[in-house]
Formats: structure tokens, sequence, C-alpha cells
DNA sequence: CGTTTTTGACCAGCGC
DNA sequence: GCGCTGGTCAAAAACG
């Protein structure tokens, strides 16, 4: 955006043209279907833990990329599961463009191996999986799953003419088979418990490079706002409290730091 | 010493 | 057709 895509010429020095990767992503770049993005606010902790957000599941991640984003001032870290060898998990963290506190977490592909940490209480998710990385497991036909296909299929129809390519938010009651969805709510937090657990993930990653430059604020639009506006009006937050909660509070959340 | 993170480069899709 | 942007790879560095 700012440096490197500017100035790119590279007259390329290895035609070494080999197709790399090519059969595995190539063709679905840009057209990666399955995927499911999550809000997650951490509240202050933005500021004093640096944390780019991993509350977000039980398998540990590797970061293999990080890019600055056109519209949004915080850049995009990428990571894969590296829980399990074969698994083709991915996950996209970034910070929303209007809110440092909000974490916007972008899953991919399914893990084909079970919870390192299984989950013995509520079991959110099932020790399913049985879907590789490939599959559109639309297939489930659940309502959940219909819902989650619907609400795709709006973020990509309803798409701002701007640049609105998140639209995070899915329905708050949906615990798909292989994808833990969880809202912190600082303000809703009532169970010291889970506070603590969200600071122990919090451990991970710097500070952003840059800090919201309030003009982009004001000369850019205000729709954003609007948008993150409704984000904080979702009903999610109080329906995922219950859901996170027994995540937080009953569970011993490892988390590989390393 | 092994694993993970960092950073730059490369490639391909998408919009104009 | 060209340029821009996003996503991934790979080498080096950092960390445990």
């Amino acid at each position: 955006m700012d440096t490197d895509a500017s100035a790119s010429p590279q007259p390329e020095s290895e035609p070494s043209s080999e197709l790399k990767s090519s059969d595995t992503q190539t063709s679905k770049k840009r057209k990666m279907v399955e995927k499911t993005v999550v809000a997650v606010r951490i509240g202050e902790n933005v500021g004093k833990l640096k944390n780019e957000g991993l509350p977000s599941d039980f398998w540990s991640w590797r970061k293999y990329g990080q890019k600055p984003i056109k519209g949004s001032p915080y850049p995009r870290g990428y990571y894969k599961c590296s829980t399990s060898k074969g698994c083709s998990a991915k996950k996209q963290v970034e910070r929303c463009r209007t809110d440092a506190s909000t974490l916007i977490i972008t899953y991919t592909s399914a893990h084909n191996h079970p919870c390192p940490t299984t989950i013995t209480t509520n079991s959110p998710q099932q020790p399913k999986e049985s879907e590789s990385e490939t599959t559109q497991d639309l297939s489930a036909t659940s309502k959940e799953e219909d819902l989650e296909h619907n609400i795709e299929e709006e973020q990509r129809g309803n798409k701002p003419n701007d640049e609105e390519k998140f639209l995070y938010l899915q329905s708050p009651i949906r615990c798909s088979q292989d994808l833990i969805i969880e809202q912190e709510d600082p303000f809703k937090l009532n169970t010291e418990k889970s506070h603590e657990r969200i600071d122990l993930l919090l451990e991970e990653e710097e500070e952003p490079l840059y800090y919201e430059p309030v003009k982009n604020l004001s000369a850019s639009k205000n729709e954003e706002l609007d948008f993150f506006d409704e984000l904080e009006e979702l009903p999610m937050s109080s329906s995922f409290l219950p859901f996170t909660r027994s995540i937080f509070s009953d569970e011993r959340i490892p988390v590989a730091p390393s």
C-alpha cells in the first residue's frame, strides 16, 4: 500500500516459473468460499497487552505473513494452523479500522483434526471436522449452515460501494462444526474468570504500527462509523455471553503460546 | 537446536 | 491491457 505496492517493479530475477503452490490455492486465491468472520472486542487490552487477538480457538496458529491493508491503519496477519501438520485451516487477524479495540478474525478452511484440547463440558464444537479444507460443508444442510451461507451472501451482495469488504458478524447463535465464535464484551463480562482468561490469551503480537489518524475518520466516510455502530448494536453480545463464558471459564485454554 | 516470527518478494485475481 | 491489492512463500532472524 504505502511502500511495497508503490514501488515493486521487480524485474523478476528468477524465471523459476514453477507452479509452486499454484496447485493448492492459486485457483481460489481471492475466491475463498468458506470463511467465517468473527468480531472480537478486546477492550482496553488492546492498549496494554500487545496482541492481535488470540482468544479465538484452541488451536495453535503459526503466522506466515502480514500485510498492510488498504483501508485500514492496521496490518492484517495471516495464520495457519500448526496444531496438525496436514491441517490447512487458516485465519486472518486484523483490527477494525474504526475501532482498534475490535479484532476481526476471519477463519478459512477447516481443521482436519480434532481440537487439541477437547472441550469436555459443553463441547460447543464437537470433535468432528471430518471435512477437509476443500469442503464447502454446506451440505450440512442445517439451519445454522444455511444462516451462515445467507450471511455470506449478504456480505458479498450488500457490499457498500466503498470497501467494506467485511461485514463482520454472523448470527449470534452459531457454533458450526468447525468454528468457534466468541464475542468478548468487556462491558458485559461479569465473570472475572473470563477476564483473566482473556488476559492470558492476549499476549502476542505487537502494538499497531500506526494509530488511527483522526483525519481519516472525518475525511473518509462516516459510514464506517455507522456500520460499526451497528456492530455494537447487534444482539450477539448478549447471546454470546453464555457461550463465551462457558468456553472461557470451563476450560483451561492452553493456546500454545510458543 | 528446533520452532515461530519477521520481512521482502512473487504471483494471481479483480477493477478500471 | 494495466495497475492495484491481497494472499502466500521463503529466507533470515529471533526466541524458547
